[in-house]
DNA sequence: GGGCCCGCAGGG
DNA sequence: CCCTGCGGGCCC
C-alpha cells in the first residue's frame, strides 16, 4: 500500500521526501512515467530485481488497475490536465506524459503537477492514506467524469480520443445530429468513432469499482476480479505439423478445462472448474474462439450456434457474420445460420443465396426459445457494428434467453431466421456500471415483428427464470439432461466416438453416471432438481468428510474437497431439505443393475470375438506395429502420395518428440492404471471416499498391468480388453479413441494426439 | 480490407 | 461419413 508520503525525486534528482540526492543505484525508475524515486523512502520497495525492472511507481500502479493501454492524443498540458480529470485512467497517463514532455515547465513544476493530477487536485491530509477505502478511485470520479450532456456518470461510457466521456446514447444522439466535434473541447471526432463507437470498458470498471468501494468496500476486490482479463491462460490450442503453415488458423482444440458435458446449459459453475474453482465469469475474455471453446462456453470454433435440433441450443456467438444482427447490449436480434453457398473456396461467402429454415441449429435455438433455456452469449471483436463488442478477442457476456423467434426477409432479400435475445444473468454485463445483474425487464418493441412469419414464442413458463424471493435467476425446472459424456478424458478433447456402436456400458455411463464421480451410480439419489448422484458422493460432499472426484482435462482424476455446499452440485439449486432425508431411487437402481448385467454379457461376448479375430490376424497386426506402411496401403486414405510423404515426415518428427517427452513411461502407465481404476463403476463408493493420498499413491504393479486389465475387462472402459492391448501396441503411450484396428490413425490425428499429450 | 486457403469439430 | 459452420493466417 502506498502512502501519501511517497514522493518522487525532483528535476535535480533530489528526493522530495528526505531532501537528499540518492545515487543512481538508490533510485528506481517507473516504467510508465519514467519518474525516478528514492528506494529508501518508498513505503513499499519491490522485493526482487525482476520486480524492480518492471516497477511501477505508486501513482501509476493505482491508475493501471483498470486502464487499457490506449494512447490519448497529445495535448497542451492545461488541456491535458482538464481532460485527465474528466477522463478514464488511460487519459490520466496521457496527461502525465503530456506534462513530462512540456518544455515550458521546470522539473519541480512537473512533479507538482503530477501530484496534483494524481490526487485529483486536492491532496489528502498528511499521514492519511488516500487510497484507503478506494478513495483514490473516487477522486478520479469526483463529478468531473460526468457525461457533458446529461451531467451524470456516463451510462455505457464512450471516450473520445480527446479524452472526454459520454453516455453511449448521448453520444449517438449528438452524432446523429450530424455533429462531428467533441461536445466538450470541440476536437474532431474521427469518422470511425462516430459510426462505430465502442464502450470504454476500462472506464466501466473504474466506475463500478468506485461505486462498490462506496457501498461495500470489503467485497469490492473480489467482484472486480470478474473483469480482469483471463489471468490463468490455459494451454493454447495446438496445430498439426501440416497445419502449422497456416498457424492458428488451423489449430486443433487444446484441453477442455471444465468438466461440463458438451451440451451443458447455463453458466459454467465453480464445481465444473477444477482448474480455478471459480467457473467462467461474466466478462472473461479469450484470445480467440479456440480458447473460448476450451473453457466450455461456446464449443463450435466456426459455427455461431451451439446446439442440437432435438435438444436445444446452449450458446451463441456474435461475430458480425450476418448483416441483420442488431445489438443493444441487454437485448439483441440474432440471425440464424445457413442459406449461404459455402462450397469449394467460398467458405467465407457472406451472401445469402437461399432461405433459412428452422432446422438444425436454427431449430435448436427455437427449442431453447420454447423451453426458456438459458443461452450463453459470447461477443467477438469481429462484430464491428456493435458498441458492445470487445475491442479484442472473444468475451463471455453471460446468460440470455430467446424470448421470440420468427422468420423475415433479410437485408439481402432472402428469408432468415430471427431471434430476440434478452439478458437474464445474475452478474452485471461488462458494459454496465451496475453492481447487480439483470432484473426481469419488459420485452423491447421489435418493429420487424409486424412482417414476421412463423412467429414462435414461449407458451409454458421458462426453465430459467427470475426468483423474486431469492432475487436471482435460476433453474425453475430441471435443466435438460445431458445426452453426452463429460469433457476431458483420454484424448484431451471431447467425447466423440464412433456412433456405429454404443455398448451397454457406454449407455450406462451416459445415462446413469453420478454427476460427482462420473461413474455409474451406486445407490442413486435423485434430487428434486432431477440430478443424480451416488448416495455416498452426495452425502460425502455435504458432510465435508469426503471428497469430490473430478476430472482434469488430461483425464486424470483429482480429489477435491467440497465444503459447506448445500446446493445441487449440478445446478446450484438449494437441496438442503432433500438432504435431510435422502431416499435412494430404487427404480433407477433396478434399471442400473439390469443394465450392468447386460453389459457384462455383452462384454464377454465381445471379448471372445476379439480374441478370435486376433488369432486370425495375428500376422497382420504384427505388421501394424510398423504403422507407417499401413498408411500407404490403406485404400481409405484419400490423401495423395505427396501428402503421404509429408505425413511420414510429420510423423517422424512427432514420434521423435513423443520419445523426448519428459513424462517417464512408468508414470504414464501409472496414470492410465489410475484412470482405468477410477472408471470402474463398481468402485464408486470406495473411489469417492478414498483419501487424497490414497489416490496419489495408488499402487501400480507394472508387471501385472495387463493382468489387471484382464480383471477390469468388464468395466466401463468402452473398448474391449483386446482392443486396448492392440491399441497400446500400435501407438505406444498415445491414448486414442480413433479407429486403430487397421493402424490407420491418419497422420493428422496422430500428430494431434501426440500434441494433446 | 477482402479473398483464398486450409483445417477442425459437430450434427445428422 | 458427409456436409456445414459468424476461424484465422497470409497474400494481394
Amino acid at each position: 500500500m502506498a502512502h501519501v508520503s511517497d514522493l518522487p525525486c525532483d528535476g535535480d534528482g533530489i528526493c522530495m521526501v528526505c531532501k537528499g540526492k540518492p545515487s543512481p543505484d538508490e533510485t528506481l525508475t517507473c516504467r510508465t512515467c519514467a519518474t525516478p524515486w528514492h528506494v529508501a523512502c518508498l513505503s513499499a520497495a519491490p522485493p526482487t530485481m525482476a520486480d524492480a525492472v518492471q516497477w511501477e511507481c505508486p501513482d501509476c500502479s493505482l491508475l493501471l488497475v483498470a486502464a487499457a493501454p490506449a494512447a490519448g492524443a497529445p495535448e497542451p498540458p492545461k488541456a491535458a490536465i482538464a481532460a485527465a480529470g474528466a477522463g478514464a485512467p488511460c487519459d490520466l497517463l496521457a496527461a502525465i506524459r503530456a506534462i513530462e514532455t512540456d518544455d515550458s515547465l521546470s522539473e519541480l513544476e512537473k512533479a507538482k503537477r503530477r501530484q496534483e493530477l494524481l490526487s485529483g487536485g486536492a491532496r489528502a491530509p498528511e499521514g492519511e492514506d488516500r487510497r484507503e477505502k478506494g478513495n483514490g478511485v473516487l477522486d478520479i470520479l469526483d463529478g468531473s467524469l460526468n457525461c457533458s450532456f446529461c451531467m451524470q456518470l456516463p451510462e455505457r461510457p464512450v471516450t473520445t480520443p480527446c479524452g472526454h466521456n459520454f453516455c453511449l446514447k448521448c453520444f449517438q444522439k449528438w452524432v446523429g445530429q450530424g455533429k462531428r466535434t467533441c461536445a466538450n473541447c470541440r476536437h474532431e471526432i474521427p469518422a470511425k468513432m462516430a459510426s462505430q463507437p465502442r464502450i470504454n470498458s476500462a472506464l466501466v470498471i473504474a466506475i463500478r469499482m468506485a461505486k462498490m468501494s462506496k457501498s461495500n468496500s470489503e467485497n469490492a476486490q473480489s467482484k472486480v476480479y470478474h473483469f480482469i482479463h483471463n489471468q490463468n491462460r490455459p494451454d493454447k490450442a495446438f496445430t498439426t505439423e501440416r497445419a502449422k503453415r497456416a498457424g492458428k488458423a488451423n489449430a486443433c482444440s487444446g484441453k477442455i478445462f471444465v468438466t461440463v458435458p458438451p451440451d451443458h446449459f447455463g453458466p459454467i459453475l465453480a464445481d465444473n472448474d477444477p482448474e480455478r474453482n471459480q467457473g467462467v465469469l461474466v466478462g472473461e475474455t479469450w484470445e480467440d474462439r479456440m480458447e473460448c471453446r476450451q473453457w466450455g462456453v461456446h464449443l463450435p470454433h466456426v459455427a455461431g450456434i451451439a446446439g442440437q435440433s432435438s435438444h436445444g441450443a446452449q450458446s451463441v456467438a456474435l461475430s458480425g457474420g450476418y448483416q441483420d444482427d442488431e445489438d443493444h447490449g441487454e437485448w439483441f436480434l440474432y440471425t440464424g445460420s445457413g442459406g449461404r453457398d459455402l462450397t469449394g473456396n467460398r467458405r467465407t461467402n457472406k451472401e445469402q443465396c437461399k432461405d433459412q429454415h428452422f432446422e438444425k441449429s436454427n431449430e435448436a435455438l427455437r427449442v431453447s426459445c420454447r423451453k426458456g433455456h438459458p443461452v450463453r452469449v459470447v461477443r467477438s471483436h469481429k462484430e464491428k457494428r456493435s458498441a458492445y463488442a470487445p475491442e479484442t478477442g472473444v468475451r463471455y457476456d453471460g446468460i440470455y434467453r430467446v424470448e421470440k423467434c420468427w422468420r423475415k426477409v433479410g437485408i439481402q432479400g432472402r428469408v432468415v431466421c430471427r431471434y430476440l435475445f434478452v439478458r437474464c444473468d445474475n452478474d452485471p454485463a461488462p458494459w454496465t456500471s451496475d453492481e447487480h445483474g439483470d432484473r426481469p425487464r419488459p420485452l423491447p418493441i421489435v418493429k420487424e415483428l409486424k412482417g414476421a412469419k412463423d412467429l414462435t414464442d414461449r407458451k409454458d413458463p421458462p426453465s430459467w427464470d427470475y426468483d423474486a424471493e431469492k432475487g436471482c435467476w435460476m433453474w425453475k425446472k430441471p435443466p435438460p439432461k445431458s445426452r453426452k459424456r463429460y469433457w476431458g478424458m483420454e484424448d484431451g478433447k471431447g467425447m466423440r466416438r464412433s456412433r456405429k456402436h454404443m455398448s451397454v456400458r457406454e449407455k450406462l455411463l451416459k445415462e446413469f453416471s453420478c454427476q460427482i464421480c462420473w461413474n455409474v451410480m451406486n445407490l442413486p439419489l435423485t434430487t428434486p432438481c432431477a440430478h443424480n448422484f451416488c448416495k455416498a458422493c452426495l452425502e460425502g460432499a455435504f458432510a465435508g468428510q469426503s471428497f469430490m472426484r473430478q476430472r482434469t482435462c488430461e483425464g486424470r482424476r483429482t480429489l477435491r474437497a467440497q465444503k459447506n455446499i448445500m446446493k445441487c452440485p449440478s445446478c446450484s439449486i438449494d437441496i438442503s431439505d432433500f438432504l435431510q432425508n435422502p431416499q435412494v431411487n430404487r427404480e433407477l437402481m433396478g434399471v442400473i443393475e439390469s443394465l450392468q448385467s447386460q453389459a457384462l454379457e455383452e462384454e464377454e461376448e465381445e471379448e471372445e470375438e476379439e480374441e478370435e479375430e486376433e488369432d486370425e490376424n495375428s500376422e497382420s497386426s504384427e505388421e501394424a506395429d510398423g504403422a507407417q506402411n499401413n498408411l500407404e496401403n490403406d485404400a481409405e486414405d484419400r490423401e495423395n502420395d505427396a501428402e503421404d510423404i509429408e505425413n511420414d515426415d510429420a510423423e517422424g518428427e512427432i514420434s521423435e518428440e513423443t520419445k523426448l517427452l519428459p513424462k517417464p513411461e512408468a508414470e504414464t502407465e501409472k496414470q492410465e492404471a489410475c484412470k482405468q481404476k477410477a472408471e470402474n463403476p463398481g468402485n464408486c463408493i470406495s473411489d469417492c471416499v478414498r483419501s487424497d493420498t490414497a489416490d496419489a499413491e495408488l499402487p501400480v504393479d507394472l508387471n501385472n498391468q495387463e493382468d489387471a486389465e484382464d480383471e477390469e475387462a468388464n468395466m466401463a472402459v468402452p473398448e474391449s480388453n483386446a482392443r486396448q492391448l492392440r491399441k497400446r501396441k500400435n501407438c505406444n503411450d498415445v491414448v486414442s479413441t480413433v479407429k486403430l484396428d487397421a493402424g490407420v490413425a491418419t497422420k493428422s490425428k496422430r500428430v494431434k494426439m501426440a500434441a494433446a499429450i
